[in-house]
DNA sequence: CCTACCGATCGGTAGG
DNA sequence: CCTACCGATCGGTAGG
């Protein structure tokens, strides 16, 4: 070792970011009320007074948490988005693309999923910003591929659907089952394409028409 | 009123399901850890020793709340299997029915999904193991639609996409938009019958396959 | 970077 | 002696 550091100091390389990683293992585990301020001391291995020496507040942990992962899937956006791509491809790659981001950030991913409304309002209005920003990029790529679906106000209910498909994932694959990750964003992607590409379009429905039957869409 | 009761009693007629109504609101919001048994007391009009009255604890609460929902959704399950119906009937009416029940019951549904985990071990899996029935019941619902998909080992894959589609839903359709939640069931249902009818059948991938291109599935 | 603490509030229970 | 409660407070622990 080069650093010229007292040899009874232990490495403080990064206190930090073993506070962030330990803080979103539990967070994503027991949910963000039910993990104390003791819980991520222990388990990084340190005071619970140093954790208040590198973030003011326990908000600031999950806010810092959330925001890391949220701009990492704005910049998947940005990337996808800065090159020419078929219309279809582009939706396939931001598919692809989140599904490959999640894996390596799961926790970060049910963080921001299930605790950014423990958030203060400003700062979960600053994440939700940059969630609204990708969702919005999702959207305008599936109207890329089917115009009419905008048309008919459904593209982002559609969008939405397809983010349930993903963000429920973590609730129930086994990352080390049958099937990887990149085998469900093939799946997904099949789903999706083939039930939107022959989707019928309908005129903006009214609320509480008068037939009420069982769907004709569906055959 | 041809109650016998003194004019000063109040009417005791219906304070646990008050207590349930109102924690099933707390719980669903705030989440359960950061819902107090006097948030509870207080949004029911009680004193909270009244609350332990009627349940032991405050588990007893969620254990109550999330097994009456899952039994009702058991319920819907059982009457469609009763009858007969054509294969891909079956599965419409899965999705129907259990759309309408979250629609009924949204806190109990939000609380179903997010909080059963902070049940104890054999409370939560009581409610697990009905779960699992109800999960059961759609993959083999998508099966006599498609076999091929159960012989190819994706149909529980399948139905768990499909229940985020569902259960991801109430983080985000405003009850009182645009669409209603029979216009939601429709689309779903249309989505995931188009999507998994023309569906190609795989030889089960092997893991880390050399070829990792992106999928040819999509188009 | 730690030990030693605080004001408040937690889930749960006492006597009447 | 019961049921259906209440005001007050218990032992512990939360975030800070």
């Amino acid at each position: 070792m080069s650093l010229h550091r007292r040899a009874s100091a232990p490495p403080p390389i990064d206190q930090r970011s073993a506070i962030l990683a330990q803080a979103a293992g539990l967070f994503a585990s027991k949910g963000f009320p039910s993990a104390s301020m003791n819980d991520v001391a222990d388990a990084a291995g340190l005071s619970k007074a140093t954790l208040y020496h590198y973030f003011t507040d326990k908000g600031e942990i999950l806010k810092t948490i959330a925001d890391a992962h949220v701009s990492r899937l704005v910049e998947v956006v940005r990337d996808i988005e800065a090159l020419p791509h078929a219309p279809g491809d582009r939706l396939e790659l931001l598919i692809a693309g989140f599904m490959s981001e999640y894996e390596s950030a799961q926790q970060a991913h049910r963080v921001l999923t299930e605790d950014v409304r423990f958030l203060e309002p400003a700062a979960r209005e600053q994440i939700l910003s940059k969630e609204r920003r990708v969702v919005q990029a999702f959207a305008d790529a599936l109207a890329e591929v089917r115009p009419e679906l905008k048309k008919a106000k459904v593209d982002k209910a559609l969008t939405m659907l397809l983010f349930g498909m993903i963000n429920w994932m973590f609730t129930w694959l086994d990352a080390n089952g049958r099937l990887s990750y990149e085998d469900m964003a093939k799946m997904v992607t099949g789903l999706f394409f083939r039930g939107v590409l022959d989707m019928p379009i309908a005129v903006p429905a009214r609320r509480k028409r008068p037939n009420r039957g069982v769907s004709r869409v569906a055959n």
